[in-house]
DNA sequence: TATGAATGAGAGTTCATTCAT
DNA sequence: TATGAATGAACTCTCATTCAT
């Protein structure tokens, strides 16, 4: 990626996460990124799809974390545990762009599927797969996977979302931990 | 509430379901509810506060869905139940509106903390007293309240955008057992 | 038509005259009219729209003032000297108009057939008509009817553009009676 | 002339008479001329400087035609054929760039009087010459020569612009004829 | 109370031109 | 000499908002 390119992405990232992306300027970010305006149209269609770029970008920048989570590890519930952390722990780091990512992922109807794709592709599957691995080794019951996949990745994403906006600490291992014990073991008192 | 602000109210939401708000002209709702473009003035601030008036009507919307769907229940189990069947209902129905609130809450940065909040006291509040009520009454494990109830909306939240996405078909029964299952067992398969 | 729109059209020939169509802004016909920016818009569908509904005002007006100079008139000849008189008056009299019309009509690929033939319907058929008459009632030759017309066009159009270049004056009797002379009797010496 | 000179000019005839030079890039002439967008810069003082050497370069061309045209011949009528048919000819092959010819010339404010002069200069005084010829070998009558000439001129390039128009063929010969008859005889049957 | 013509700030985008390489 | 990345002035067009009727 050529240099300007990523300073317009991360002046992008900057100005789209704190004003959104609809309220920022092109002359917004070209300033922020140091560059003319017009140089922004050259690494970029246009204002949509820098927004697009800025996506993909985030949804890869979760999935890097996610697979160097991974690395090294073969028990499913110590890979589940590894996702959830790679995530709490991304969006600890990065509340704006989430937020950002939230709201502009619904928000382009061409490209959404495709962005809904990317994410499933990215995100969904791994931990689709590493159920899958789970139930194979004995270790998980025979659940829907998929059901299981999506739920967990909601039950991570509105956690995380959750106590960003109504704590300022955000306690990455207990809420893993209690994530955890949830997904594995449900609410349900065992007589 | 004016039959006219009503009128308004369902062209908005008719219209910035399917296009986005930002990209759906006063004009077009105005046209669309029949009424002329200043009327919406009369009723509402300006279109942001057109927004906002739809978010919380879309929040309400689901809190009455879930309230009427507790009726005559005290079992904790089956209110948690009712609870997911009545949120499941709601995107199934309203799957644009749905698109539109999930983009549109984390669009506004000003009103965004009083939407959270309606949204915490009208949705996460019902899901907290619950499993409250089923851990007082011996049959919840001492789980994070908190948590629990946040990681219950995110599995029903997501798994229902997540059908919506990538099936025709939204077997809201099938999906509500999963959803309960796992909620009340996790997946670990028992020795 | 609206007033605002003769405004607009009024000043919209005074400016693209002036300095060319594509060297003036909207804005600036906007102030000259008096109005502001978006009303243009009202009224015209967008610049290129304003620019063609100059050029079919301008067709429309020779058009009309041919028409006039006609009224009363049975004599090819007679006729024809009046057609000549009326078009040397409007270039006399409009002179940037003119040229502006000279422009534009070749500049605009879609529209251009269009105008074409507007120009064809409204200017060139009546010299063809009045020709044709004057075959018929034997006072004129058999010639090609049309290229007789288009011939007799050029020569006002292209005289009355020339005079305006080179010369203070615009002797428009002179002129026309040159013309008259020139179309009728043709150049040679007849021995 | 240098040949990439030579090949931006082809590619600017080629470009501007298609789309028209303000609808024209210079990216789009530079590509078109296989060359690199800053070489225009250095054969041409700018955009409207490229234009004018065009608005030259066609001038001449059809200064060359008429020339060559001439080449040999003596009798007035003859050569006033030649010259008809030298013009007519050139539209007929070059019917865009005679169109782009008919748009520039008029739109160039201040280069403009110089464009007109040297069509004076290269295309009228011709027409001029070999009528005061004619006029003088007793052939022609004492028609006003200007006008004479300016009018022949209309004649031609109207009458190849309207053929241009609206028919397919373009039958030089045959117009050739009626325009000689027209400008030699005049319409008038004579008694 | 209801309207929609009028407005103009403001945005995205283009592209002629420059200049470091 | 030739290039094309970079620039930013300038343009068209949109649309939320106002206000006279």
């Amino acid at each position: 990626m050529h240099p300007k390119e990523e300073r317009i992405i991360a002046a992008a990232i900057e100005k789209f996460s704190k004003k959104g992306a609809n309220s920022t300027t092109i002359q917004e970010v070209a300033t922020a990124a140091g560059v003319g305006k017009g140089t922004i149209y050259r690494y970029f269609e246009n204002k949509e799809g820098l927004i697009s770029s800025l996506i993909e970008f985030g949804i890869d920048k979760v999935s890097k974390a996610i697979k160097e989570g991974l690395i090294g590890l073969d028990d499913p519930v110590e890979k589940l545990e590894a996702i959830i952390i790679a995530k709490l722990e991304f969006y600890n780091q990065h509340y704006d762009f989430g937020r950002f990512l939230m709201r502009e992922i619904w928000g382009h109807k061409d490209k959404f599927e495709d962005h809904i794709q990317l994410i499933r592709d990215n995100h969904t599957v791994v931990l689709e797969e590493t159920i899958e691995e789970g139930i194979v080794a004995g270790k998980f019951k025979e659940v829907n996977v998929e059901t299981a996949a999506v739920s967990l990745m909601g039950m991570i994403n509105i956690n995380a979302l959750h106590w960003m906006m109504f704590n300022q600490e955000f306690p990455i291992e207990e809420l893993k931990n209690d994530i955890i014990e949830l997904f594995f073991d449900g609410v349900l008192e065992k007589s």
